[in-house]
DNA sequence: AATATAAATAGTAATAATTCCTATTACTGT
DNA sequence: ACAGTAATAGGAATTATTACTATTTATATT
Protein backbone atom coordinates (compact mmCIF):
# COMPACT_ATOMS: atom_id res chain seq x y z
CA UNK A 1 0.00 0.00 0.00
CA UNK A 2 1.27 3.07 -0.95
CA UNK A 3 1.37 6.21 1.04
CA UNK A 4 -0.94 9.06 1.29
CA UNK A 5 -1.55 12.00 3.18
CA UNK A 6 -5.05 11.88 3.25
CA UNK A 7 -5.26 8.34 4.51
CA UNK A 8 -2.16 9.32 7.23
CA UNK A 9 -4.62 11.98 8.14
CA UNK A 10 -8.01 10.15 8.30
CA UNK A 11 -5.86 7.59 10.00
CA UNK A 12 -5.22 10.47 12.81
CA UNK A 13 -8.30 11.34 13.34
CA UNK A 14 -9.77 8.32 13.82
CA UNK A 15 -7.16 7.81 16.41
CA UNK A 16 -7.54 10.86 18.34
CA UNK A 17 -11.18 10.14 19.26
CA UNK A 18 -13.38 8.49 21.67
CA UNK A 19 -16.22 9.02 19.84
CA UNK A 20 -16.80 6.57 17.63
CA UNK A 21 -17.36 9.05 15.06
CA UNK A 22 -19.35 8.55 11.67
CA UNK A 23 -18.16 9.05 8.37
CA UNK A 24 -19.64 12.32 8.13
CA UNK A 25 -17.62 13.82 11.32
CA UNK A 26 -14.29 12.38 9.72
CA UNK A 27 -14.88 13.79 6.59
CA UNK A 28 -15.33 17.98 8.31
CA UNK A 29 -12.52 17.32 10.58
CA UNK A 30 -10.22 15.92 8.06
CA UNK A 31 -11.51 19.12 5.48
CA UNK A 32 -9.77 21.59 7.65
CA UNK A 33 -6.49 20.51 7.16
CA UNK A 34 -6.88 19.15 3.54
CA UNK A 35 -9.83 21.32 2.10
CA UNK A 36 -11.01 19.44 -1.49
CA UNK A 37 -10.66 15.71 0.54
CA UNK A 38 -13.76 13.92 -1.23
CA UNK A 39 -15.91 11.15 1.10
CA UNK A 40 -15.16 8.91 -2.11
CA UNK A 41 -11.53 9.27 -0.55
CA UNK A 42 -12.95 9.14 2.88
CA UNK A 43 -14.79 5.92 2.47
CA UNK A 44 -12.09 4.52 0.51
CA UNK A 45 -9.82 4.82 3.37
CA UNK A 46 -11.74 3.80 6.28
CA UNK A 47 -12.67 1.26 4.68
CA UNK A 48 -9.19 -0.03 4.11
CA UNK A 49 -7.87 0.93 7.44
CA UNK A 50 -10.56 -1.41 8.86
CA UNK A 51 -9.58 -4.22 6.46
CA UNK A 52 -6.13 -3.95 7.45
CA UNK A 53 -7.19 -3.92 11.48
CA UNK A 54 -5.46 -0.75 11.88
CA UNK A 55 -9.27 0.66 13.21
CA UNK A 56 -12.64 -1.39 13.31
CA UNK A 57 -15.62 -0.36 12.03
CA UNK A 58 -19.21 -1.33 13.64
CA UNK A 59 -22.81 0.06 13.47
CA UNK A 60 -25.20 1.95 15.21
CA UNK A 61 -28.06 1.21 13.64
CA UNK A 62 -27.73 2.08 9.76
CA UNK A 63 -25.05 3.80 10.04
CA UNK A 64 -20.84 3.28 10.14
CA UNK A 65 -18.84 3.98 13.29
CA UNK A 66 -15.32 3.81 12.88
CA UNK A 67 -12.96 2.77 16.30
CA UNK A 68 -9.56 3.09 16.85
CA UNK A 69 -10.04 0.38 19.59
CA UNK A 70 -9.24 -2.77 17.89
CA UNK A 71 -9.61 -5.24 20.50
CA UNK A 72 -12.75 -6.83 20.65
CA UNK A 73 -14.98 -5.59 23.07
CA UNK A 74 -18.91 -3.91 22.87
CA UNK A 75 -20.51 -0.52 23.35
CA UNK A 76 -23.37 1.18 25.62
CA UNK A 77 -25.42 3.71 23.44
CA UNK A 78 -27.24 6.27 25.69
CA UNK A 79 -30.53 7.39 24.28
CA UNK A 80 -30.29 10.83 25.75
CA UNK A 81 -26.81 11.93 24.49
CA UNK A 82 -26.30 9.95 21.77
CA UNK A 83 -23.40 8.80 23.43
CA UNK A 84 -21.07 5.43 22.81
CA UNK A 85 -19.15 3.90 25.66
CA UNK A 86 -16.66 0.86 25.78
CA UNK A 87 -17.68 -2.21 27.78
CA UNK A 88 -15.98 -5.49 27.91
CA UNK A 89 -18.57 -8.24 28.15
CA UNK A 90 -16.53 -11.73 28.23
CA UNK A 91 -17.68 -12.95 24.54
CA UNK A 92 -15.13 -15.80 25.09
CA UNK A 93 -18.07 -17.73 27.06
CA UNK A 94 -20.71 -16.89 24.60
CA UNK A 95 -18.67 -18.09 21.69
CA UNK A 96 -18.44 -21.74 23.61
CA UNK A 97 -22.29 -21.55 24.25
CA UNK A 98 -23.00 -20.75 20.85
CA UNK A 99 -20.66 -23.53 19.80
CA UNK A 100 -22.17 -26.62 22.44
CA UNK A 101 -25.72 -25.31 22.01
CA UNK A 102 -25.79 -24.43 18.32
CA UNK A 103 -22.67 -26.02 16.99
CA UNK A 104 -22.16 -22.51 15.30
CA UNK A 105 -18.83 -21.08 14.14
CA UNK A 106 -18.51 -17.61 15.69
CA UNK A 107 -15.89 -15.48 14.64
CA UNK A 108 -17.64 -12.31 15.65
CA UNK A 109 -19.93 -11.02 18.40
CA UNK A 110 -21.46 -7.58 18.57
CA UNK A 111 -23.72 -6.51 21.55
CA UNK A 112 -24.99 -2.70 21.40
CA UNK A 113 -26.98 -1.83 24.71
CA UNK A 114 -28.89 1.10 24.26
CA UNK A 115 -30.48 2.54 26.81
CA UNK A 116 -29.66 5.58 29.69
CA UNK A 117 -26.19 6.38 30.80
CA UNK A 118 -25.38 7.74 34.47
CA UNK A 119 -25.26 11.20 33.51
CA UNK A 120 -29.02 11.59 33.34
CA UNK B 1 -54.83 3.41 14.69
CA UNK B 2 -57.00 3.49 11.31
CA UNK B 3 -57.31 0.01 9.76
CA UNK B 4 -55.38 -0.20 6.59
CA UNK B 5 -55.74 -3.29 3.95
CA UNK B 6 -51.63 -2.80 3.04
CA UNK B 7 -50.76 -2.68 6.89
CA UNK B 8 -52.56 -5.58 7.39
CA UNK B 9 -50.84 -7.66 4.54
CA UNK B 10 -47.31 -6.43 5.32
CA UNK B 11 -48.34 -7.68 9.12
CA UNK B 12 -49.17 -10.73 7.08
CA UNK B 13 -46.10 -11.31 5.27
CA UNK B 14 -43.89 -10.41 8.54
CA UNK B 15 -46.32 -12.98 10.39
CA UNK B 16 -45.26 -15.67 7.76
CA UNK B 17 -41.91 -15.88 7.42
CA UNK B 18 -39.02 -17.09 9.50
CA UNK B 19 -36.39 -15.35 7.12
CA UNK B 20 -35.86 -12.04 9.28
CA UNK B 21 -36.79 -10.60 5.69
CA UNK B 22 -35.77 -6.63 4.56
CA UNK B 23 -38.08 -4.19 3.82
CA UNK B 24 -37.29 -4.56 0.16
CA UNK B 25 -38.40 -8.48 0.36
CA UNK B 26 -41.61 -7.57 1.75
CA UNK B 27 -42.16 -4.94 -0.42
CA UNK B 28 -41.85 -6.97 -3.50
CA UNK B 29 -44.09 -9.40 -1.73
CA UNK B 30 -46.44 -7.22 -1.35
CA UNK B 31 -46.82 -6.15 -4.66
CA UNK B 32 -47.93 -9.32 -5.71
CA UNK B 33 -51.11 -8.07 -3.66
CA UNK B 34 -51.30 -4.47 -3.91
CA UNK B 35 -49.71 -4.03 -7.03
CA UNK B 36 -49.23 -0.22 -6.99
CA UNK B 37 -48.22 -0.34 -2.89
CA UNK B 38 -45.12 1.79 -2.03
CA UNK B 39 -41.58 1.19 -0.57
CA UNK B 40 -42.78 4.61 1.82
CA UNK B 41 -45.96 2.86 2.87
CA UNK B 42 -43.56 -0.30 3.76
CA UNK B 43 -41.68 1.81 5.81
CA UNK B 44 -44.05 3.53 7.55
CA UNK B 45 -45.97 0.52 8.48
CA UNK B 46 -43.13 -1.62 9.29
CA UNK B 47 -42.11 1.04 11.80
CA UNK B 48 -45.26 1.66 12.73
CA UNK B 49 -46.26 -2.75 13.68
CA UNK B 50 -42.64 -2.15 15.42
CA UNK B 51 -43.72 0.79 17.87
CA UNK B 52 -47.01 -1.00 18.50
CA UNK B 53 -45.00 -4.23 19.70
CA UNK B 54 -46.40 -6.63 16.51
CA UNK B 55 -43.62 -6.69 15.01
CA UNK B 56 -40.00 -6.38 15.91
CA UNK B 57 -36.93 -4.34 13.78
CA UNK B 58 -33.36 -4.75 14.20
CA UNK B 59 -30.51 -4.36 12.30
CA UNK B 60 -28.04 -6.76 10.31
CA UNK B 61 -24.72 -4.26 9.74
CA UNK B 62 -26.81 -1.60 7.67
CA UNK B 63 -29.56 -2.67 7.15
CA UNK B 64 -33.31 -3.09 8.81
CA UNK B 65 -34.50 -7.12 9.25
CA UNK B 66 -37.91 -7.18 10.34
CA UNK B 67 -39.38 -10.26 12.90
CA UNK B 68 -42.36 -11.74 13.59
CA UNK B 69 -41.14 -12.43 17.04
CA UNK B 70 -41.70 -10.02 19.67
CA UNK B 71 -39.96 -11.80 22.60
CA UNK B 72 -36.89 -10.73 23.05
CA UNK B 73 -33.92 -13.30 21.69
CA UNK B 74 -30.80 -12.68 19.38
CA UNK B 75 -29.41 -13.92 16.38
CA UNK B 76 -27.10 -16.06 14.76
CA UNK B 77 -25.99 -14.42 11.16
CA UNK B 78 -24.03 -17.29 8.76
CA UNK B 79 -21.50 -15.75 6.45
CA UNK B 80 -21.36 -18.72 4.09
CA UNK B 81 -25.29 -18.64 3.64
CA UNK B 82 -26.54 -15.49 4.85
CA UNK B 83 -29.21 -17.48 7.23
CA UNK B 84 -30.27 -15.53 10.29
CA UNK B 85 -31.27 -17.78 13.18
CA UNK B 86 -32.72 -17.40 16.45
CA UNK B 87 -31.00 -17.93 19.74
CA UNK B 88 -31.46 -17.17 23.57
CA UNK B 89 -28.64 -15.84 25.20
CA UNK B 90 -29.75 -14.76 28.92
CA UNK B 91 -30.00 -11.17 28.53
CA UNK B 92 -31.44 -10.56 32.05
CA UNK B 93 -27.62 -11.12 33.67
CA UNK B 94 -26.22 -9.18 30.79
CA UNK B 95 -28.56 -6.16 32.14
CA UNK B 96 -27.47 -6.51 35.72
CA UNK B 97 -23.98 -6.70 34.89
CA UNK B 98 -23.96 -3.38 33.09
CA UNK B 99 -26.26 -1.35 35.84
CA UNK B 100 -24.02 -3.20 38.78
CA UNK B 101 -20.41 -2.21 36.83
CA UNK B 102 -21.72 1.25 34.90
CA UNK B 103 -24.73 2.36 36.52
CA UNK B 104 -26.32 2.05 32.89
CA UNK B 105 -29.99 1.25 32.48
CA UNK B 106 -30.25 -0.99 29.44
CA UNK B 107 -33.73 -1.43 28.15
CA UNK B 108 -32.64 -2.82 25.22
CA UNK B 109 -29.80 -5.84 24.24
CA UNK B 110 -28.82 -6.99 21.17
CA UNK B 111 -26.40 -9.59 20.33
CA UNK B 112 -25.37 -10.32 17.11
CA UNK B 113 -23.39 -13.19 16.35
CA UNK B 114 -21.84 -14.13 13.24
CA UNK B 115 -19.89 -16.67 11.59
CA UNK B 116 -20.37 -20.45 10.07
CA UNK B 117 -23.90 -22.35 10.39
CA UNK B 118 -23.74 -26.08 11.02
CA UNK B 119 -24.68 -26.82 7.30
CA UNK B 120 -21.42 -26.09 6.52
C1' DA C 1 17.46 13.78 -11.63
C1' DA C 2 14.40 12.23 -15.20
C1' DT C 3 11.21 8.62 -16.45
C1' DA C 4 8.02 4.80 -16.08
C1' DT C 5 4.60 2.45 -13.40
C1' DA C 6 0.91 1.66 -10.97
C1' DA C 7 -1.86 3.09 -7.23
C1' DA C 8 -4.50 6.81 -5.06
C1' DT C 9 -7.27 10.95 -5.42
C1' DA C 10 -10.97 14.33 -6.62
C1' DG C 11 -15.05 15.05 -8.38
C1' DT C 12 -19.07 13.47 -9.81
C1' DA C 13 -22.61 10.09 -10.96
C1' DA C 14 -25.09 6.15 -9.47
C1' DT C 15 -27.29 3.26 -6.21
C1' DA C 16 -29.46 1.81 -1.95
C1' DA C 17 -31.92 2.70 2.23
C1' DT C 18 -34.89 5.52 4.48
C1' DT C 19 -37.71 9.64 5.52
C1' DC C 20 -40.63 13.53 4.20
C1' DC C 21 -44.53 15.87 1.89
C1' DT C 22 -49.16 16.50 0.43
C1' DA C 23 -53.31 15.22 -1.99
C1' DT C 24 -56.49 11.65 -1.12
C1' DT C 25 -59.03 8.46 1.71
C1' DA C 26 -61.65 6.42 5.39
C1' DC C 27 -63.45 6.59 10.08
C1' DT C 28 -66.46 9.29 13.30
C1' DG C 29 -70.30 11.80 14.78
C1' DT C 30 -74.17 14.31 13.22
C1' DA D 1 -75.87 10.99 3.48
C1' DC D 2 -72.62 14.41 4.75
C1' DA D 3 -68.92 17.15 6.79
C1' DG D 4 -64.89 17.35 9.45
C1' DT D 5 -60.62 15.57 10.53
C1' DA D 6 -56.86 12.60 11.27
C1' DA D 7 -54.47 8.78 9.10
C1' DT D 8 -52.88 7.03 4.87
C1' DA D 9 -50.60 6.21 0.22
C1' DG D 10 -47.58 7.10 -3.23
C1' DG D 11 -44.01 9.54 -4.91
C1' DA D 12 -40.40 12.97 -4.20
C1' DA D 13 -36.51 14.09 -1.51
C1' DT D 14 -32.76 13.10 1.46
C1' DT D 15 -29.01 10.50 3.36
C1' DA D 16 -25.42 7.07 3.29
C1' DT D 17 -22.48 4.65 0.58
C1' DT D 18 -20.29 2.89 -3.60
C1' DA D 19 -18.76 3.20 -8.50
C1' DC D 20 -16.50 5.41 -12.25
C1' DT D 21 -12.77 7.91 -14.58
C1' DA D 22 -9.56 11.50 -15.74
C1' DT D 23 -5.81 13.36 -13.30
C1' DT D 24 -2.28 13.40 -9.82
C1' DT D 25 1.21 11.39 -6.91
C1' DA D 26 4.35 7.98 -4.63
C1' DT D 27 7.79 4.91 -5.51
C1' DA D 28 11.02 2.10 -8.18
C1' DT D 29 14.36 2.12 -11.98
C1' DT D 30 17.47 4.03 -14.88
MN1 LIG E 1 -15.39 1.26 21.10
MN1 LIG F 1 -35.52 -13.63 15.23
ZN1 LIG G 1 -26.44 9.91 28.28
ZN1 LIG H 1 -24.79 -21.26 6.64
Amino acid sequence: MRFSKQRELIQHIVQGTNSHPTAYWIFNKAKKKISNISMGTVYRNLNKLNNDGVIKIFYDNNIARYDWNTVAHDHLKCNKCGKITDINMHTKELQKKVWNQYKFEADNIEITISGICNNH
